[in-house]
DNA sequence: GCCTAAGTACACAGGTCTGTGTAACCAAAA
DNA sequence: TTTTGGTTACACAGACCTGTGTACTTAGGC
């Protein structure tokens, strides 16, 4: 109930800094100095609680691994809150994308620990989508669930260059359309929530 | 017709080797060392023909914003067409995202210049698009057309992280989708193809 | 009081990067 | 032949980066 007193741990103190630097402005734009200058430690501090950056990078990334909570909401509505979800976190100023699609492209193909954390993710969001069709008895639920994360990677990727939120609603558009199109029921055209 | 008897100028020699090496590996990872080094001239005749590596950076992008040629194919079989296209390029080797996304993902959010031209290219995509639209009489193109550039970088960032040229045809299927409920006439439901 | 663990301050090694300065070179034009 | 423009070789300044070494301080537990 009590909200948490302020940050615990060393550690964690170091990786909420590290995770609002290396997030908004990058990985490879941040050096270590700057994270421990921004928290008021010495440098060597932080080299006593993580042997390398990259042992930072690695542990910034898997804690930025959430995985989405259980819902009692029907999974049509989990579906399409995901994207309302997503316009809204677009809407506020700290947004600047996927970390995972951002680590990649900042460190290339040859960071293979931090690809590897970025296939898992995105695998584990495509999962999410699947299970949700699975349970409203879609047929071919990989395929959707493949079809909807591909809306939702491209509304992250153009609010990122275009920090424009109705991306986020575009993207549900088409998800409507593509998950009507399957037989599923999403309060429809245009009419249905007006006359519940 | 005869094929370009190699690189012309100097110029052009510094711009294809930037392009290979920043699209490839990464901008902020590759120095301007590397690339004089990879033509075999010296750093000082690479700042001779750009006054800095931003503007060494700001030409790679324009000279990567390359306009669609116009065709005489159908409309819809041009739309379609882009997903094939994509589906080449993911499994090409050397295929490592979109050039943009990835500048601004790399360079941030401060560097003007680069996001200015990354949004530029991003709105010429989603007017193609949209004129493809119009002259196949859809309603609101305006929005499918934004739709479809969601399909086009989504299964980019897929293809970025997964390395999974199924992507393209993913968004190829879900395309269709759009496009037949937009009431556009797509070669037909895993029928007409092979009835016609 | 004493000991230990954690943090601090600070210097520094060794690397990379951008950008400049300088003198020599070479080929083609005048 | 002389001049000129582009090029080379190379050193270097100045900045920033990761990571380490070292001696000092501070707070708690015994």
């Amino acid at each position: 109930m009590a909200p948490p007193p302020a940050p615990q741990t060393m550690k964690e103190r170091i990786l909420q800094t590290a995770d609002k630097l290396f997030y908004l402005q990058g990985i490879r734009a941040i050096g270590v100095d700057t994270i421990a200058a921004e928290i008021g430690i010495s440098k060597r501090t932080l080299y006593n609680h993580f042997p390398s950056k990259d042992a930072l990078i690695a542990a910034y990334l898997e804690r930025r691994f959430v995985h989405a909570r259980p819902s009692d909401k029907p999974p049509a509505e989990q579906i399409l809150a995901t994207f309302d979800s997503l316009e809204r976190r677009f809407a506020a100023k700290d947004f600047r994308g996927c970390p995972f699609v951002n680590a990649v492209a900042e460190l290339g193909p040859a960071d293979r620990a931090v690809k590897k954390i970025a296939i898992a993710f995105k695998e584990s969001r495509r999962v999410w989508f699947r299970d949700r069709l699975t349970e409203l008895g879609v047929a071919d639920a990989e395929a959707l669930a493949t079809q909807l994360v591909l809306l939702v990677d491209g509304s992250i990727a153009q609010d990122l260059v275009r920090d424009d939120p109705a991306m986020a609603r575009a993207a549900k558009e088409a998800a409507k359309v593509l998950l009507r199109n399957a037989g599923v029921d999403v309060g429809d055209e245009k009419v249905a929530k007006k006359r519940g």
